[in-house]
DNA sequence: CGGCCTTTGTGACTTTCTCACTTACACGGC
DNA sequence: GCCGTGTAAGTGAGAAAGTCACAAAGGCCG
């Protein structure tokens, strides 16, 4: 696992030094699928960068019920929970979990704060993965606020990972990804099915029309 | 207005020198209240760090529909937007106001740079103020997905700036502050009103029994 | 095959949203 | 004082979304 810098494309002009820095300082490590890396109590003492593998950031609510924040990508990084949470520790209730198995470069705390400090480039880097996630936290606030449900339901439903037009996945589980209640997407999944555009099955969803579903989430 | 610096909690330890600097960078500025600070196409060129005054930072949707996403009050910076809107041009149609008269400690951003890489504090300090923003924006995610509106509501009428018990605000400016819409906040403040909690007048709202609004927003 | 746990399905009801108007208020000009 | 003219607030009807409390499958394992 050489050269895993230049996956990152805030990182490939960073001065030779830097860079051999980062590598020595730098550990690879990797987690299998469902591990927590972060959540109420266990807060992140390192600034994780991405290799491979996905990981969700979700957020508990009281009632019990859990809203998708956003998702870290290979090539990203979980700037916010790590160098953000570090400092406050006012109980954010947030927790990251690997979605898949996941491969990530861990860099010290320390480390991550002399980065910050000698390289413009990194600074470069920090703030815009900041910028990011920002940006997505207020776009599902919009989302959530003002979007009807069964357009962000076929949204879903096309970006979600499939095999085939076949997305392997529970009713509950994307209720939480719409921060909504599992009854109402039952209903709403059913209607899709009702007008042809989905089978549903146990745990599995598969879109049979896909052009449908497009056009519906398009239409607001 | 010396020593302003003193004035924000994360900035009395810098190193005099970095004071210094910062006294001699920093220009101080004002601005009349419904003055646009930041917007669509009007993005910052300054770190704002506010000295007086309140910054209401809210969202447009596409439909048009406003919600307000948080305030940054005296003492605090705007950070988010400043340092991070830089970086990432990619459309984030928040807009910042001014939403009384405000004066403030404007920092160019090449200096904001400069600061970053030399003092750790100034470092602490802005990663700590993007928590508490993005702890703040994790809020209110939850609320809106999850809490019932009367009870969001009886809170914001009890936070709402008042004199004596009156605060002076529209239906419209509340349903904005709660993400919604304003014919449900006209009927729900009226079900107060029927319940002696409250008395409506245009573009006023008296409090009469703080009690009972406290109760209920307590009430989940 | 019979438990047992997880996932789905449903009815009845409440809350919230939306649309399309109507009514009230406040202020400035005549 | 009366009259426009905006802005703010009120309303009815119907749709969408959320809640609660169960009922029915589906799979897995002994």
């Amino acid at each position: 696992m050489k050269d895993w810098i230049d996956r990152f494309d805030g990182l490939k002009r960073l001065d030779e030094t830097i860079k051999d820095r980062l590598h020595q300082r730098g550990q690879i490590r990797s987690f299998p699928a469902g591990t927590l890396l972060f959540g109420p109590g266990k807060s992140p003492t390192h600034l994780l960068l991405l290799l491979s593998g996905t990981v969700r950031v979700q957020k508990q609510s009281e009632s019990g019920r859990e809203i998708v924040l956003y998702r870290v990508n290979a090539g990203d990084s979980c700037v916010m929970t790590s160098a953000c949470l570090l400092t406050y520790d006012g109980g954010i209730n947030a927790e990251g979990i690997a979605e898949t198995d996941i491969e990530a470069v861990a860099i010290p705390r320390t480390e991550f704060d002399n980065l910050i400090a000698t390289s413009s480039e990194f600074r470069n880097f920090v703030f815009s993965a900041y910028s990011k996630r920002i940006a997505d936290l207020f776009f599902i606030i919009d989302e959530i606020a003002f979007k009807r449900l069964d357009i962000r339901l076929a949204q879903r439903l096309l970006d979600m990972p499939a095999k085939g037009n076949v997305l392997k996945i529970t009713h509950q589980r994307l209720a939480a990804e719409l921060g909504t209640a599992r009854e109402v997407v039952t209903r709403q999944l059913q209607e899709f099915q009702r007008r042809g555009w989905i089978a549903l099955s146990r745990g599995a969803i598969s879109v049979t029309d896909a052009e449908a579903l497009l056009e519906i989430s398009n239409s607001a």
